[in-house]
Formats: C-alpha cells, structure tokens, sequence
DNA sequence: CTGAAAGCGCTTACAG
DNA sequence: CTGAAAGCGCTTACAG
C-alpha cells in the first residue's frame, strides 16, 4: 500500500470535504461564501475539516458558474520601472477587495494579441492592457467580450475605457525646460513599433509628434532630429553612437524614455567632444534619482495611473457600461543631466 | 431588440459553434483538439464556425478534464533585472510548447504563500517559485500538490525541484578580487528578511555567511562590518547613509545585490572622504554596465538558470518524481567600481 | 437549517 | 466518421 500516495497530485475537492465533515457538497459550498442558512455548529465541522485537509476550491470550477475573482494585466516589458509602478499602484486599489491579480507578458516588440487572450481564456474578469501592441478594432472587439481598461495609449473607445498620461503636455514642459536652458539643437530619441502595427496614438508618437511642433513653433525646423531607436537601454545606446558617428551634435537630446537616455549617456560617454551634451528622459525611473546618473525627467505618476485604471476596471466589472477617458498630468524632474550648452 | 447586445460579456461558447456548424459538441471538440476521426468536410465548417463567432474554449472547462496547459511564476520583485532574465529563459523553454505562462506578484516583502496558492486554486499545471519567502515544510507541502521548481534558495527536497546560483563560488571570486586589489577593510551589505520566516538558505544569508567566513580566514575578524538593508536601491541608501554617519569608513563594499550598490553609491556620493571607496554588487544588472555607474557585480547566468527551470518544470509535469537539485556557476564581471584602496 | 438536483463548458470513453 | 451521454468540481435555485 501507500505505494501511489504522491504521485498523482489528487486534488482535494469539496466532494471530500463533505464526506470528511458528514454534510452535503451544498453545504461545504455554503459555509466557503460565508452564505446564509448555515449552523454555527456544521460550520465549526466543516472548518474543521477544510483545515485539516488543506482543501481550497478550484477556481476553474467556480469560474464555470461565475466569476474567477482574477484581474489579468498585460505588460510587454518586466524591467519598465514606470509598468512596476502601474502595478504597485493597481495592487493598492485591488488590496481590499476579493480580487486577485494575474500578469501575462507579452513579447517585446511582439503583439500583445496572445498574451490578452491567454488571460480571455483562463476567464479572468476584467483586463488592464498596458500601452497594448495591437489593433484598435481589435482591442474594440475584446473589450466587447470582457471588461477592460487601457493604459498609455491615446485611444478611446466606447467598449473599453482609457487612462493615460498627458504626453503633450509633457513634452512641452521638457521641451520648454531646454529651451530655457538656451538649447536650440535638441535631438529626440523615439521608439520604433514593429512594422504590422498601425496604432498612430501610443505614447511615443504623441511625443515624436510633440516634439516636432514645439520646435517648428520655434522657428528650429532645421535643428529637428529624430534618432530611431527602441525605449530600452541597449538599442538606444546603438542608434545614438550610430547618430554621433554620423556627426549629429546637439546640445541636448530629449530621449522619449529613461531607459533610453540611459543608453544614449552610455553612448555619448565614447565621444570626447559630447562631454557638455544634456540628457533627458521620461518616466521619472529609479536609477534616474542615482547621484552619478540624476536624470532630468518627467514623472508620470504611474501609482496613480495604476490605482485609478484599477478602480475603472472594478466599476466596469461591477457593471459599469459607459466608456471612461482619463488623463493625468504630469511633472518636470530637473535634474543635473541638463544644463546649459556649453558651446 | 438588440438592446442588451453589448451588455452582458456572454462568450460564446461550443454549443453555439456547433449549432453555427450543425454538428455535435463533441466534433468541434475534436476539432478544436486535431484529434483523430474527423472528415475535412467537418474539419473545414467546423473551422470555418470557429473563425467567424471568434471562438476561443475556455481554459476553466477545459481544466476540469485534464491540464489548464498553464505555467505559473511567482516573483516578490518586479523591478529585479536577474528576475527579469529568469523570465526570459523561462519562456524560452516553454516557446514551443502548448504552456503558457502568467505570473504572480508576491508582495514585496510579504510571505510568497498567498500568491503561490493563488496560482494553485487557478489550477496551473506546474509553479516555479522564485526565491520565495516560506518554510521549508510547506514548501515541501505545496511540492506534494503541484509540480514545482525552486529557483534560488539553497533547499533540496524530496517533492520539488530546486535550482540555484553558485553563491559560496561567486562570493568568493568576488572576494577574492577586492582583497587581490589590497582591500582589508571590506563592508557587506545583506538583505534583512522580515521576522516571521526562518528559512536560513535564502541566498543573500548565503553570501553573508561566504563573506565573514573569507574575511575570518584572511585574519579579518575585525574588519568585519554588515550594513542590514534590504535588495533595494532605496533602503540600501538610507543604511549605507546611517552607517557612513556612525563613522564606518571601509575601502570597499560588497553589496549582496545590485541594487544595494547603487543606494550605497547614493549614499557615499554625500560624504567627501568616500571618493575613493569602492562598491561592487551582484546580479550583473542591466544598469551595471552603464558607463555612470560600472558596476564590478557578479553574473548568475539568469537566463540560462530560467531556461533549465522550464526544462524541469516541463520534466515534472510530464510525470517525473525523483528531486533535482541544480547549481549554477557564477561570472565575475570586473568593472571600474572597484579599484586599488586610496588611503 | 439542510440537501438533492441541475447546470456551467468542456473532454472522454463508448456506441453506432 | 459521428454523436449521445457521463463526468470534471463547483454554485445555485429549489424543496423539504
């Protein structure tokens, strides 16, 4: 005997809990909602007996006659401090409440399609897409099968709501912060989506775009200049040495992401004649706080974002049909990455 | 009519796919399976239904005959890049599998029990639990219940599996490097876990116990010096702070984690006599290698140690019962962090 | 207060 | 090849 004992990974279920406890499956099942119609001494016995079994329901099987009480969220980069902080702040608004949270991560630059669906399929109750690499149509579509809440791209629809950071606005306090440094040449770090993706309203368009009205309201149309790289360290520090190798030389570059200010700095660091250039980012990330590092910034407030998408996803859960668009401010970090051109 | 079309998220489900395609629910099953027996006659309407009511099966019914074909990961740290390459390699592993994987966010310094029971009631097939904070019995406990692999913690056991970095091996080299460039007065900072657990193997214990161990034999009982903290940029710059006011004036510090380093950088930024101290952590995070920063750290190989964690994990979950225990060799990565004692 | 029964959406033998 | 029926582990009316 005892043979087989742990090898099968048996499942306890209410079905032993009962036997166990000498009641109905029903009556497990009450005394675990806490329901009405439940002596105090049958449910004494049936405590009893979930503890001494260590028996926890399946939440699939009582997904099938409801709710899974899971919140998915979609994210396509772990490391993102600004996504942590999302999180962080989703966490304190779902705390206090049965709900509990699962993350798919998307492929990087891959579309974020899968990653919603594996959550769709595994019935969670509601969706909080991060700055999604998908479809408007499609996301429309999904929001119309499952409660859902997008963050960071500029996009409303009737099926979902929408919470994202003012860009525009953030910019233009960066951009004005330069300026009144003195900068004139002011280069502009952006992200490249891959090429299936025609989403024109995500967060580092709105900021490429931005950045060009400001300058040509400037009368600096000659001194625009894109680099095209991807919000992570390593391609940004490529396409910028790539830049300065080709002679660009601004006086300041306004990277449309920390992680890629960063990777900018690591490049200008091989260039002797780029020891005076200024650094900017966006996002407000740990390590811009970093003494050697003390990135000039703009804070999101992706806490914030994150308690209130969550708070939306709870309401649309709850019921709620009308569609919500929500944008935050933001704030200028000045940090000692900018100063005034020094030629 | 219609006036309830949107409102109530109903999915379809396999029943409507097979009254659409006129044919029983146990064909689009096997349809949707590609199992044998079917005519591409039915093969094709039933795809063709399939397509055109966007069908998706629920994992939850699915589940309550067999696997939810889902890998769950619990982490305590989303910003944690050795984490982030964990992640990584793990999906590597599964790419070409049927598994997907979601992942749940322990809190920060929290016990990892609720998150891993979480992923537990939502029934997924296999759990890797990364450097989680729990005892070793219920650990051992929640191995007899689900398939799982450890990854970090120095415990073997009987019901799962455990994967872990060389920390003895990587302290030593890292070690050794500082003491070959003349240091004797040596700082650590470790990592102060909450009260309530009692797990001794928990790596940053590891690399304290390495680190006085080394110092000891190199006749440097009384240079010994701990700064308590905890694997975290802010904290650490608070102690490390504390202690270079209480007059601790070491040549160099260890870090037992990257982004300890970066807070005690923080820190030694604000004390003119500490220009000369060297600082070296361990992971080999992305920002280690950031010209600013240059970090002397050492790399676990992450993303190899999350790729054979899928590997066993998938072994486990394919019906293998015998322990594995696995460790991993370390990489000392030499920076310009540290350098020769100025004084 | 208590429990028998139906049902959620799938899959799996099992007949035909 | 095709489908009727049972069953997975829960919850939910509904009787008693």
């Amino acid at each position: 005997m005892a043979v087989d004992e742990s090898q099968e990974h048996r499942r306890t279920t209410i079905e032993d809990v009962a036997t166990h406890a000498q009641v109905s499956r029903a009556a497990v099942s009450k005394v675990l909602r806490n329901a009405y119609g439940v002596s105090d001494e049958m449910r004494l016995r049936v405590n009893a007996s979930i503890d001494e079994l260590r028996y926890r329901p399946r939440i699939s099987a009582r997904g099938m006659r409801g709710r899974t009480f899971t919140i998915g969220v979609v994210i396509n980069d772990i490391t993102n401090n600004f996504i942590a902080d999302v999180l962080l702040g989703l966490s304190s608004a779902v705390a206090d409440t049965p709900f509990q949270t699962i993350v798919a991560i998307a492929e990087r630059s891959g579309p974020a399609a899968p990653a919603i669906e594996s959550l769709y399929d595994r019935q969670v109750d509601g969706i909080l897409a991060i700055s999604p690499l998908a479809d408007a149509e499609w996301l429309d579509d999904m929001g119309r099968r499952v409660p859902m809440v997008q963050l960071g791209v500029h996009l409303s629809s009737t099926t979902f709501d929408t919470i994202v950071g003012d860009d525009s606005q953030g910019v233009e306090v960066m951009m004005r912060h330069l300026m009144g440094l003195g900068h004139r040449r002011i280069a502009h770090i952006t992200h490249l989506d891959p090429a299936w993706i025609s989403l024109p309203d995500r967060p580092h368009i709105i900021r490429q775009n931005e950045y060009r009205r400001i300058m040509r309201e400037a009368g600096l149309d000659d001194e625009i200049s894109i680099i095209t790289a991807r919000f992570e360290e390593n391609t940004s520090y490529i396409e910028s040495r790539r830049a300065f190798e080709a002679g660009l030389r601004p006086t300041a570059i306004f990277a449309g992401n920390d992680d890629a200010a960063f990777g900018a700095m690591r490049a200008a660091a091989e260039f002797d004649d780029l020891a005076g250039l200024s650094i900017s980012g966006y996002d407000d990330s740990h390590m811009a706080a970093n003494p050697r590092i003390s990135l000039t910034t703009v804070n999101q407030h992706g806490h914030e974002m994150g308690r209130r998408a969550g708070a939306l996803l709870l309401e649309r859960i709850e019921g709620r049909r009308e569609s919500r668009y929500i944008e935050m401010p933001t704030t200028l970090v000045v940090r000692s990455s900018t100063f005034p051109p020094t030629t």
